[in-house]
RNA sequence: GGAGAGGUGGCCGAGUGGUCGAAGGCGCAGCACUGGAAAUGCUGUAUAGGGGCAACUCUAUCGAGGGUUCGAAUCCCUCCCUCUCCGCCA
């Protein structure tokens, strides 16, 4: 959420800063709003005061003995009666104007870094670096394939009886594969133990305010599955738990930075990606996913994006996949964050870069909305938020598998996971 | 699911209609004492919003929302949550 005291202060950098977005905004309705619902408190809590004034002038008439019906009591009882009932209609007034600000403040996305690259969308991402030598078809060898081909053809995974489990985008592992799932998400997470993150396993239904809070709601309800009964919703990402395990608090500066790896499966309707990528584990319904999530003092976030990113792509290293790292252009950027680094890996069978972490930066955007702060000295201030995949599990498998595929059908697996998998290749079952 | 108890500041805990944003204690910070420390003493120590250059001041907040009243932490209603016992259960 922006501040509100942006909007009164300087509304010309909100305007010209989402204006590197893409949006066009006219932001002078809602600096009338603001207005109007300052102006309105000042009248309200004036009127308080003198209602307080009153009720206090009552209890010391009192016991000082005048009659409770005397006429100077009744007096200032009628008096206290007509203030309560215009406080009554100024606070309705105001709390309308507040609701319709606060909705309003929440449906805009974060400003953009000044180190965030302009562009209209991702074609105009810019790439940083590239790590490893991707993987190319050789010349008169059998053609590279794709993952849901090795994953199906070693009985990996099994996509058409989920339908009959669940609908389609969604699959079930089988033997290797679902001990290879398993084994990425114990490795990621020892992996970023040793690397100073406190491992989390949270609550994966979660609340409306929880979804607020880290910025899916209310402009993005419909991406999310929800259980209507109950206020609860499927996570779509750890982020949201993450994010509301601290809600409301304020964090001793010495606390900081609070560094977090959480394993959740993840649940994205996929809203409007019909037809795409239909086949395999590129894109789910549910998936599994390893977040890295930081809270930060503000002067350290910029260096602590370096960090989460570098945490992110020591995986992939680890795990001998190549990749390249995009800077996400203004247009591309989420909702919340102001600036996102994509790690994407190089998938050989289908001789593309796909996105696999999305390590982001997000000020005291999500912050502010749940109101999440550190002690600065005497000062109470927002901290900042970051987070990033530290891997996407069924992307990464994809990647493992058509990065080892051999000639003879066979999948080799890298060194690291060997204690995990206890075996170094993965066979056509017998 | 049934029965009961309860939700007060960073923590413990008092407070059943009036000057209570809230006693007392712990913790924390500053100062004094000390060679230094402990102990002790004094002072300070919630959050949000409005006004003011500032000192400061006004309003709101005692789980949340509503109600009664001139006045609510305190009384009434609804909801949420926690704890104890019983039942059920991985």
């Amino acid at each position: 959420m922006l501040d509100q005291r942006l909007l009164r202060d300087n509304p010309e950098l909100i305007v010209e800063q989402l204006g590197r977005r893409g949006m066009t905004l006219n932001l002078t309705a809602l600096q009338l709003i603001a207005r109007q619902e300052r102006d309105l408190e000042q009248q309200r809590s004036d009127l308080q005061a003198e209602g307080n004034r009153i009720g206090r002038q009552v209890g010391e008439l009192i016991r000082g003995g005048a009659a409770p019906h005397s006429p100077e009591v009744q007096a200032l009882r009628d008096r206290g009666n007509t203030i309560k009932q215009q406080v009554a209609v100024l606070e309705e007034e105001e709390k309308s104007l507040e609701t319709r600000l606060r909705e309003q403040l929440l449906a805009f996305p974060n400003l953009p870094s000044p180190h965030c690259p302009d562009g209209a969308g991702e074609a105009e991402n810019v790439e940083r670096r590239r790590w490893g030598i991707p993987r190319m078809p050789v010349a008169g060898e059998p053609a590279l394939e794709e993952h849901w081909q090795i994953a199906e053809r070693l009985g990996l995974i099994d996509s058409e009886r989920s339908v009959r489990i669940a609908q389609s985008r969604f699959v079930t592992l089988l033997g290797a594969g679902a001990r290879l799932e398993r084994a990425l998400i114990s490795f990621m997470l020892d992996q970023h133990a040793s690397r100073g993150y406190r491992e989390m396993l949270p609550p994966i239904l979660v609340n409306s305010a929880s979804l607020t809070a880290s910025g899916q709601l209310p402009k993005f309800a419909e991406e999310s599955f929800s259980c209507a009964d109950d206020d609860l919703w499927l996570t779509p990402t750890a982020e949201v738990p993450i994010t509301s395990f601290h809600r409301d608090e304020i964090l001793a500066a010495e606390q900081l930075p609070l560094k977090y790896a959480a394993y959740t499966p993840c649940f994205r309707r996929e809203a409007g990606s019909y037809g795409r990528d239909t086949r395999g584990l590129i894109r789910l319904h549910q998936f599994n996913k390893v977040e890295l999530y930081w809270f930060c003092h503000p002067d350290e976030s910029e260096a602590a994006h370096a960090q989460l990113t570098a945490d992110a792509e020591a995986v992939l290293q680890a795990l001998e996949l190549p990749y390249r790292v995009l800077d996400l252009c203004t247009g591309d950027l989420g909702f919340s964050a102001a600036r996102t680094f994509d790690l994407e890996v190089w998938l050989p069978g289908a001789g593309t870069y796909r996105e696999i972490s999305s390590c982001s930066t997000c000020g005291d955007f999500q912050a502010r909305r749940a109101s999440i702060r550190f002690k600065d000295g005497k000062k109470t201030r927002l901290l900042h938020t970051l987070n990033g995949s530290g891997l996407a599990v069924g992307r990464t498998m994809a990647a493992l598998l058509e990065t080892g595929q051999q000639a003879d059908g066979s999948v080799r697996l890298p060194q690291a996971l060997v204690p995990y998998m206890g075996c170094d290749r993965l066979l056509p079952e017998a």
